[in-house]
DNA sequence: ATCAGAACTGATTAGATCATCAGTTTTGAT
DNA sequence: ATCAAAACTGATGATCTAATCAGTTCTGAT
């Protein structure tokens, strides 16, 4: 009655593979926390095992040390944010509209997801030139837009570096002074972000304030 | 004929109090020069008293530890470049341009003084509420800007945000990607900025393309 | 039920860093 | 020239951290 598990020998990861998994993905949430919360050095591989209530020596069955650890939360974080953004934004038809609602909703963060805010208030102009993550979904859709005659920029690069910097810039703000900024403040930045993109100034500000998807 | 000091007993600073400026200083450099290439933490007290060819007991004559030391270094940098910025511009009459050469000084900062680049870029988003440094004078720039009606904007500190954002991620892909980015790329940025702070399309070009001071 | 392999555990060891402090050098006054 | 105060110096000991490894527990197959 209390045993459902489906595959004896058919399913490939075992029993012994999501026991691994699992420990793995506790270290790496504990990492995670702490990425929130204060900066890497600060924080001993031991305190990380307690968080994550896991033998001290088993770290090593999963990491080199503690950057390999670090580099593996950063990386799940940004992915998974990457995922939900494109899921949330898959029905939207206007190329200019998906890029607004995915920069909106990560400066959503602040309030839905405050951890991973800070994470990316912290280490995001690091992954500009990332080739998985935020950045490389951020530079597809500012060439879509592109190709569809929205955006009218010279260099991708260049203009995401820009619209990233910003919301990087707001996210941080938001972060340490949350009186001075709210959701309007946002997608108000959002709407110049646009703007700096070559978009009209109506058609700017109504695309900025579109509901937002799964809101 | 070699002493040439002016002050035996007349001017302040004393002989005592200079060498123990300079001592300082010489910790305040090695500092600055560790945060260009590393972070703080994978520097010890002693390499950085080996650098500034000072005993290590001295540092505490001067510092209560190693934070204390960096919060110094950093303040050195900013004020440095906020006081630079401030005489270049001082004979500039349009305040949309003030603003708008700072800006672009600073991202020249790539070129002529690409250690101070790296710190900006590395800690400038910290520093965006600080009360000393670069971003009171930016605040000061932008309100003076919109009391002459030159910048439309809402909010001040948002419009920080967003500039200082942007600036510091190109700061950062430039730093990394130098193929990517260039003085025109720079300068394109900084047009894109003026539009978001409302200048017309024309006006904004004109301004971010006017010949910088002390070029 | 028994066994071999895989993953986990934490006490131990080796190495590094920090703050202290007793002694030395420099400075300014007599 | 001599002296007291201030700044500098680096060896020392206490503290902390990372990585190892011998022993234990868990897993899947016979």
């Amino acid at each position: 009655m209390t045993s459902t598990d489906p595959e004896p020998s058919a399913g490939r990861p075992s029993r012994t593979d999501r026991r691994k998994a699992r420990t793995r993905q506790a270290l790496i949430d504990a990492a995670r926390a702490v990425l929130a919360e204060r900066g890497t050095a600060e924080v001993s591989i031991q305190q990380i095992t307690d968080a994550a209530d896991v033998g001290f020596g088993s770290f090593y069955n999963h990491f080199g040390g503690k950057d390999e650890l670090f580099q593996a939360a950063v990386a799940d974080v940004l992915e998974e944010h990457g995922r939900l953004l494109d899921e949330l934004t898959a029905d939207l038809d206007d190329p200019a509209e998906v890029f607004a609602a995915s920069w909106r909703l990560t400066g959503r963060l602040v309030h839905t997801h405050p951890q991973v805010a800070r994470v990316l208030a912290r280490l995001g102009l690091s992954y500009l030139d990332s080739d998985q993550g935020l950045a490389p979904r951020a530079l597809r859709d500012i060439r879509r837009a592109v190709d569809a005659g929205r955006f009218r920029i010279d260099n991708p690069h260049v203009a995401l570096a820009g619209a990233a910097g910003s919301l990087l810039g707001l996210l941080h703000l938001w972060l340490v002074r949350p009186d001075l900024i709210d959701e309007a403040a946002c997608d108000e930045l959002a709407e110049h972000v646009l703007r700096m993109f070559g978009l009209s100034h109506a058609s700017a500000r109504e695309i900025a304030h579109r509901p937002l998807p799964g809101a």
